[in-house]
DNA sequence: GCGTAAAAACCGTCCAGACGGTATGTTTTG
DNA sequence: CAAAACATACCGTCTGGACGGTTTTTACGC
């Protein structure tokens, strides 16, 4: 059974192994769990075998960083609305992304991943708000607004709540968030434009 | 404070700049730079001195955790409106003080740590929502609206960026978002618990 | 096809350094 | 003097990664 029905060596796999399984010890075990053993033997290969897919830790984690901004990138992508003067576009669709996970599929699961490196190592945190921004800079007509800003801050810190399990990350919790804040942003972007409902 | 005469020893201030370097290692170099050696010296003690302080390096981290943990406290319950009635009384004041933090004071800083060590590790986090959810059961009659928990996903937002320096770390877009989300708060009062569900 | 040689994929071992922690002093304080 | 507050030296472990060897795949001339 350790044996595959085809004869091929295949590298390719074996890096996404290296790469998923790398996610998994950290999701699963934290950060310290990410020893270039443990990730060998969790992708039964060598540690020699390893290291020569990836030149070194640093590398590792670079290629799973890359893999995980990517997947996201796509995410958001596909999730973003077609008509391209409608505020807060880029942002709505990272929120709903981000609200959207569901930390039992794995591919989701990396973006825990994410959100930890971002928070422990200062290097990826400046690769990621490179991202941010470039992503702004595109959608500088519509996602520049306080609404816009404050849907992205919601998704982070629901993203955010995604780690530790808060009292905000029940799917329920989240639907009712996330509804919320879509209908806040529907009504009305502007504030300062006569809210027609000054009831308290 | 009135004895504290010229004294060579001074175990108490000794403790106090260890717990600050630990945390500015944290926060200026990331996780992986909060070693036994790189405290005690940053402190200028030695290994031995701040093992004698600090039984071993959980130790050293639970008493980093405690100490944010109870400054944060204070400065919420020092924020904290009077009017016992008024909603989201709770949530917007755990947005003022995270929108007030000023990473260039220490004592504010480390509520950067907090957070790293919120996302790193899940016995904290679970520490750390057992503070929020007794908080929460506390303001029960305030704060369990959908816009108290947005100001409380927003402030997680700005509180993260506080860690990386993103596109809203700075003063005035913090300002802006404030502003924002305080008038959001204001005018839209509460749409009570709409189930206003119609997701695709 | 065939042989072969190089390159890529992969393995197992060993080592230097870092790190947490102990053990044992030495000085200061009460 | 006893206890607290430090310092110094040292140890065991772990980890990243270097290194050399082995197998598989590919490239190529025939």
């Amino acid at each position: 059974m350790t044996s595959k029905p085809q004869r091929k060596n295949n590298p390719e796999a074996v890096r996404a192994r290296l790469l998923e399984c790398a996610a998994r010890l950290i999701v699963d075990h934290g950060l310290p769990a990410l020893t270039l053993e443990n990730v060998a033997r969790e992708a039964a290969v060598s540690k020699g075998g390893l290291l020569h897919h990836y030149a070194g830790k640093n590398a590792l984690i670079d290629g799973l960083f890359d893999e995980v901004v990517e997947w996201f990138d796509s995410q958001v992508e596909e999730c973003i609305e077609p008509d391209e003067t409608r505020p807060a576009r880029f942002s709505r669709a990272y929120l709903r992304v981000i609200a959207a996970i569901d930390m039992t599929v794995p591919e989701e699961k990396r973006l825990a991943v994410l959100m930890l490196m971002l928070s422990s190592d200062p290097h990826y945190c400046a690769r990621w708000n490179q991202w941010v921004e470039a992503r702004l800079l595109r959608h500088e007509k519509t996602d520049l607004t306080p609404m816009a800003r404050t849907l992205r801050l919601a998704a982070d810190g629901l993203w955010l709540s995604d780690l530790g399990g808060g009292p905000d990350s029940s799917p329920s919790a989240r639907r009712e968030i996330l509804a919320f804040l879509e209908e806040l942003d529907a009504a009305g972007a502007v504030p300062a434009s006569d809210p027609h409902e000054g009831e308290q």
